[in-house]
DNA sequence: ATAGGGTTAG
């Protein structure tokens, strides 16, 4: 009975250093606990393994468990649920399918979360066909779903552009009888919001507020970014003054999606004030709010900030990705010094990014704008991706310099491509060609574009 | 455990 207990709490003592990262304090602890003749038991090594996960990936979490078995400890469901967890996060599916194979070989039965996890991964892999399956194992065996089970299948379906189906399935739980948890709104109102079908979030988000059910400030940050991004600005304002009056705790995606949208309206004084709270509430910066802050700097025009914070990142052991770059680029761009962002750009390009299209969309564009429409040519020509962005700052920039003719060709080559260009921007080339006398090319032009309408 | 945040043209 006392060697019982001193186990717990040696375990308790480990599970407090786990969660703490104080990974070689836990250590440390197990070896005084041997020392006192306390052993460490099963329990022991699956709060190391799942924090080896979670800190230093699955192939720590793998030598911890070949100690276990060293130890005489067999692993048990929980042992591999941390496993698979671990695989799930890094998005290893034939790792969990290992896993999962070894389970059954070892005759520990998989649990639901053995099975949530699996389909979540499926899912995260873009393997909606596979997650399903799993989905249909679970209804199938004499396992009975958890409100995660629905929670990831709902999530799943969204992200994987089946929509629709996410919501028969959230009806389809009501009408069982079941009530969805806060989550399970929350994600369904930003799929919806995702797909473009505002109305239908907007009726999800009234029935939450019918459910008995507080929205937190996930719910009021997804609300608000599905108000920005449908361009309903006044409305997304509306909800964050309600959230800060409401008395909601502001965090990193709060304070980004604020920030990001404040920038876009031109707000960029509130946007900095924003940005000084986030950073007075002590709020750990990561890449994303790194990005945020930068893009708020550049567009500010203190680019000796900007800078500073890119060298931040750096020493702080994160590294800049495409979003940083392109960025700084936009920035440099937009603030008139293209010999800069010409120079982040080839910088860009030597440390391995050299395929970011919205780099060069903005640089193109940036080049366009300056007057330097032959070296933006040269760098289209050099690309090997475009898209409609590419296309119209070049179509619009050859309008204004009157070469309506280089223009339709560029609209002829975007159209073929069967990318999306907006119809004013189509009429500004053929009103161009018109006017300035290409009467016939106009008449060509205008029936292909017809033509690809047809095909496309 | 499952949910929310950052970049470009007109």
């Amino acid at each position: 009975m006392v060697y019982r207990l001193s186990t717990r709490l040696l375990n308790i003592c480990i599970a407090s250093f786990c969660k703490a990262q104080q990974l070689e304090k836990a250590e440390a602890v197990i070896i005084d606990g041997i020392r006192l003749g306390v052993l460490p038991d099963v329990v022991t090594y699956n709060t190391l393994i799942d924090a080896h996960c979670y800190f230093f990936g699955t192939d720590a979490a793998h030598s911890v468990l070949y100690r276990m078995r060293e130890a005489g400890i067999s692993p048990n469901v929980v042992t591999y649920n941390s496993l698979l967890a671990g695989a799930a996060r890094n998005c290893l599916l034939s790792l969990c399918l290992d896993l999962f194979e070894s389970m059954l070989q070892a005759g520990i039965h998989p649990d639901v979360w053995s099975y949530n996890t699996l389909m979540h991964c499926f899912f995260k892999l873009g393997k909606p066909d596979e997650a399903y399956k799993v989905f249909r194992d679970i209804i199938l065996s004499n396992l009975s779903p958890d409100p995660s089970t629905f929670n990831i299948m709902i999530n799943g379906l969204c992200k994987n552009g089946y929509t629709d189906n996410a919501l028969g399935l959230f009806r389809n739980l009501q009408r069982h009888g079941l009530v969805p948890e806060l989550v399970t709104y929350n994600i369904l109102i930003n799929g919806l919001c995702k797909a473009g079908r505002l109305g239908a979030a907007r009726r999800i988000l009234k029935e939450l507020g019918e459910s008995g059910h507080q929205p937190n400030a996930i719910t009021y940050t997804t609300v608000m970014k599905c108000c920005f991004r449908s361009r309903q600005f006044e409305q997304g304002l509306d909800i964050l003054s309600e959230m800060k009056s409401k008395g909601y705790t502001f965090d990193g995606f709060a304070y980004c999606t604020s920030i990001g949208a404040l920038v876009k309206m031109g707000k960029i004084k509130e946007a900095n004030d924003y940005m000084e709270q986030m950073v007075r509430n002590g709020i750990e910066l990561d890449l994303v709010s790194y990005n945020t802050l930068i893009n708020v700097y550049c567009k500010e025009g203190n680019f000796v900030a900007a800078f500073n914070l890119l060298d931040e990142i750096e020493s702080g052991g994160l590294e800049c990705d495409k979003y940083t770059h392109t960025i700084i680029i936009d920035g440099l761009c937009k603030a008139g010094n293209i010999e800069g962002a010409q120079r982040h750009l080839n910088y860009m390009n030597t440390i391995g990014f050299d395929s970011n299209l919205v780099a060069f969309n903005c640089m193109i564009d940036g080049l366009c704008k300056a007057g330097l429409t032959d070296h933006a040519m040269k760098l289209f020509e050099s690309m090997e991706v475009k898209d409609s962005f590419t296309y119209t700052s070049l179509v619009h920039n050859l309008c204004r310099e009157r070469r309506f003719r280089c223009a339709s060709k560029l609209l002829l080559s975007c159209l073929k491509g069967g990318m999306k260009i907006l119809r004013s921007t189509q009429h500004a080339v053929l009103d161009g060609l018109r006017c300035s006398g290409y009467t016939s090319e106009a008449r060509k032009l205008r029936s292909k574009i017809r033509l690809g309408r047809l095909l496309h």
